[in-house]
DNA sequence: GAATGAAAGTGAACATGTTCAATAATATCG
DNA sequence: CGATATTATTGAACATGTTCACTTTCATTC
């Protein structure tokens, strides 16, 4: 059941050699521009494979099932997402963590429906592919990082614990922002827009408040509840 | 593409006659006993029709897909957690929510990988089985006006507009926890319990802040943030 | 009670994601 | 180079959700 080797999401088989590599970036690319071009949905695996100009199974020699393709995709827009955030000047937290949401969603735009679909298999209690919160290896925990470069790149940012405990709490409102994005129909999804502001304007008010110990103490409570879900993932011995 | 007809979700075809309802309803039992029975994935459409003594298009006449099985199951257990919430003794806004929250759970419990599919079908943009906020006809509005209830029931209820706002964010707070909930991989998922309890204790604690005018400013643009997704539909003319 | 139309029910056919045994291509080694 | 193991690729076969043209059942009407 557990996954024991530390081997993630997207090495089907034996890792691929250099013939191989090309191979699966050729395919990954041809599913993702008929995915922009025609929907996730619409899109089938027949497609890909013609399209590529290869035959249907060979898919699955790169990428167990359709979503992981999506997957693949996150993996480097969460690269992405990093060194922008990494480029990112001081400021404020508020502002920092608004700048990384933005910049989040303006990289997933194209692929809307394809998400949707990623974040939908990560709802199965089983998923191998659950971008949501359970163990997906590598990618979770380089989002996390980047939201902890978020936090700690602030000029407000602050002490040592507080810092990881903001951070889980950072990736956790970041998902829930990216879901509330999925639904939004608002012209220019103008709602999560404002969704974030105000997110943004009231972490910015609250954030002095952090230092009290009442609000301390709930930081902390709350970051415990949503740790084995959106925190770190133990170190592996 | 719009449903412009005010008919819900459930009605395939012309609304069944008396034989119908029979038949749609032992189908739906018949699910729902192997979806607790099997699973939900592992449910097919086939075992369904031969454990109902049906031919596999039946299913069809009364279900336009496999979640509307599921949704089915979603407006009676909505009904049911209306007449609790009714039943509920008034007290504290907090505790009334609480109880609303562990009392939606207890019922969903033992279809949660039905549930899952059903919130990942609502993730899809253009998905006919939207819970998580799309307009999806009379349930969505059930349950808005069942968190309705819970804040009106209230001895420390706000005033007039204050209560659909906050009625608005609540439901949004549901949703978010039965997401959580899904993911939940806790003994006895306890972490949602706790989350339930850490909400809960804050909201009780700041509740009396709301009468400020700074919060209450918060909390009116944060309704109208969340208000075209969460919150009631407007009247069909 | 026969005619007729609507509701109920059937099962073959289809679309598509996924699996797998078989084959081809390629690298490795003596 | 030739044998052999490893990697890459193929396409048929499968499982399952969904559609649909057709049949059966049933109520209503003359």
């Amino acid at each position: 059941m557990t996954d024991t080797t530390g081997e993630g999401i997207g090495e089907s088989d034996k890792p691929p050699g250099r013939k191989g590599e090309q191979t699966r970036e050729h395919l990954l690319r041809t599913a993702l521009r008929l995915f922009v071009a025609k929907g996730y949905q619409a899109t089938t695996l027949r497609d890909i494979a013609t399209e590529a100009g290869s035959s249907l199974g060979l898919t699955y020699r790169y990428f167990a099932r359709k979503e992981e393709l999506v997957f693949a995709l996150y993996e480097r827009l969460a690269a992405e997402l990093e060194e922008e955030v990494a480029a990112l000047p001081p400021g404020p937290l508020a502002a920092r963590f608004g700048r990384a949401l933005l910049a989040d969603l303006r990289r997933i735009e194209p692929y809307r429906e394809a998400f949707a679909a990623l974040y939908a298999a990560g709802l199965a209690p089983d998923s191998e592919v659950a971008v949501l919160g359970a163990s997906v290896g590598g990618v979770r925990d380089r989002v996390w990082r980047t939201f902890q470069t978020v936090v700690t790149g602030a000029t407000d940012a602050p002490r040592s614990r507080q810092v990881d405990e903001m951070t889980t709490v950072l990736y956790a409102a970041h998902l829930s922002v990216v879901l509330f994005w999925l639904q939004d129909r608002s012209e220019g999804q103008s709602a999560t827009r404002e969704l974030i502001a105000f997110g943004t304007e009231m972490l910015g008010r609250f954030r002095p408040v952090l230092t009290l110990p009442f609000a301390s103490r709930a930081l902390t409570r709350l970051a415990r509840i949503l740790h084995p879900l959106f925190g770190p993932l133990p170190k592996s011995p």
